[in-house]
DNA sequence: CTGCCGATTTAC
DNA sequence: TAAATCGGCAGA
């Protein structure tokens, strides 16, 4: 369970984010380790896209982080009440990030359990797993990540992304891509083809 | 300081 | 289809 290296996260923002797919998402708290298969990103490139909060070279408290260099968390608050978790990419200086918007869980489930429902479920069923963290705001919430996890380091050992887990099998998959969700007033860049997820 | 709006989710 | 809910940001 190696955290992915820096080099990793300092490449072109479309390439990491077709990257992550398929691979895992770890948070350690309390001793034990929540750990999330990525399963559905979305690039935001600050130089080129309307959709990205640092559009156009703006910095205010909120998008300083998305010029730290790649690797970085950059976690916000969304509708005053969801959490959106991204990945800073790219060197120093360049405003760029992949959000996380969708993880299938494979380790920690009782815990996220009791932090997305404040209680252990007893039966999975179905529709249950895969309603469980199929949104970037579930993601947050069933991995307790709020803004206190904004702008951390993720080549550390209690929060990063690592492409195997011991025990777990990486299945394969095929890549799907489409325009990016919820972001319409953006213009143009409503339709640029960045989102991506696993079928 | 005021007012508008959102990279969502859930319930009706 | 609409409500929930509040921080961030622009403009006065």
């Amino acid at each position: 369970m190696k955290p992915l290296d820096r080099e990793f996260y300092l490449r072109d923002t479309l390439t990491v984010a077709k990257e992550l797919l398929g691979k895992y998402l770890v948070r350690e708290m309390d001793g034990g380790y929540l750990v999330g298969r990525i399963t559905e990103t979305e690039a935001y490139i600050g130089a080129i896209d309307k959709a990205c909060h640092a559009y156009g070279g703006k910095i205010t408290p909120r998008t300083k982080t998305l010029y730290e260099q790649g690797g970085t968390s950059y976690v916000y608050l969304v509708y005053g009440m969801y959490h959106c978790m991204n990945v800073v990419t790219e060197p120093q200086g360049e405003a760029a990030a992949v959000l996380l918007r969708s993880v299938e869980f494979v380790k920690g489930y009782e815990e996220a359990s009791m932090l997305r429902y404040g209680k252990e479920l007893e039966v999975l069923s179905k529709a249950q797993l895969k309603n469980f963290a199929n949104g970037p705001g579930k993601l947050c919430k069933a991995m307790g990540i709020t803004r206190e996890q904004n702008n951390r380091n993720l080549c550390g050992q209690n929060f990063f992304i690592t492409d195997c887990i011991e025990g777990i099998n990486n299945p394969t998959f095929e890549l799907g891509i489409s325009p990016r969700i919820g972001i319409d007033y953006a213009q143009e860049a409503k339709d640029f083809p960045w989102r991506f997820f696993s079928i």
